[in-house]
DNA sequence: CTCTAGATTCTCATTATTGTGAACTCAGTA
DNA sequence: TACTGAGTTCACAATAATGAGAATCTAGAG
């Protein structure tokens, strides 16, 4: 039926593909992980409610592609008014926090 | 010098403003708690960091008018790109969480 | 009162995101 | 093989957010 894809695989190779020991990187990094673990946690919701891309953009009010476009994990473009819609769709809120930053301060 | 405003006081009368009874005027209540919870996040970022709005506009590279809209507990447009720029020019990180929906499920 | 820094509000051009349909891939199945 | 459902990708119009400057407001200092 579904297809698996890449969705767990692509945080394997961010790293890789980003820091490779380039400080300056790694905020690129960080975001670069923000954006897959977003498209990660809309897929797993999807799918643990049982629904299709197809169903789920009818709950939302939008179209399959665009429910595939924020499973991306290459997607950068995540908005929170989507994400609030999206969130609401399968009965569950958006919660934004601002966290310390993983990164060591300038030594 | 700053002035203190609304923005401890916003969430005080939003409940009033929105909820009064209606059900279905939760989800618009939750959506604006987001909102104005976003704004005092930055705001509170931003004051205990000890800058001024133009100040914190610079480091995240846009205008003070701009910072200013971020702080209104009424926006309703915030965007994660922005978030994740004000966020980096404060040293954090934003974290993006699928919670319970505080509603009850359809009784 | 005047001056100033900080903050707020407004408008609008620029930029970014969303909505959409169509074409395509893939896996399963008849 | 053909057919179907699910997912992916692309292009582009429609919509929404941002950037910026100017005017305004407020509180405090002088």
């Amino acid at each position: 039926m579904a297809r698996k894809q890449f969705h767990s695989n692509a945080s394997k190779f961010l790293y890789n593909r980003f820091v490779a020991g380039d400080p300056k990187r790694e905020e690129e990094y960080e975001e670069a992980v923000i954006n897959a673990e977003i498209a990660r946690k809309i897929y797993d919701l999807r799918t643990k409610a049982g629904l299709t891309q197809q169903q789920l953009a009818v709950r939302v009010g939008t179209s399959k592609s665009a429910i595939c476009r924020l499973e991306d994990a290459d997607y950068e473009g995540h908005s929170l008014s989507i994400l609030k819609r999206v969130a609401a769709a399968l009965d569950k809120r958006v919660e934004i926090r601002f966290m310390p930053s993983k990164r060591l301060k300038t030594a």
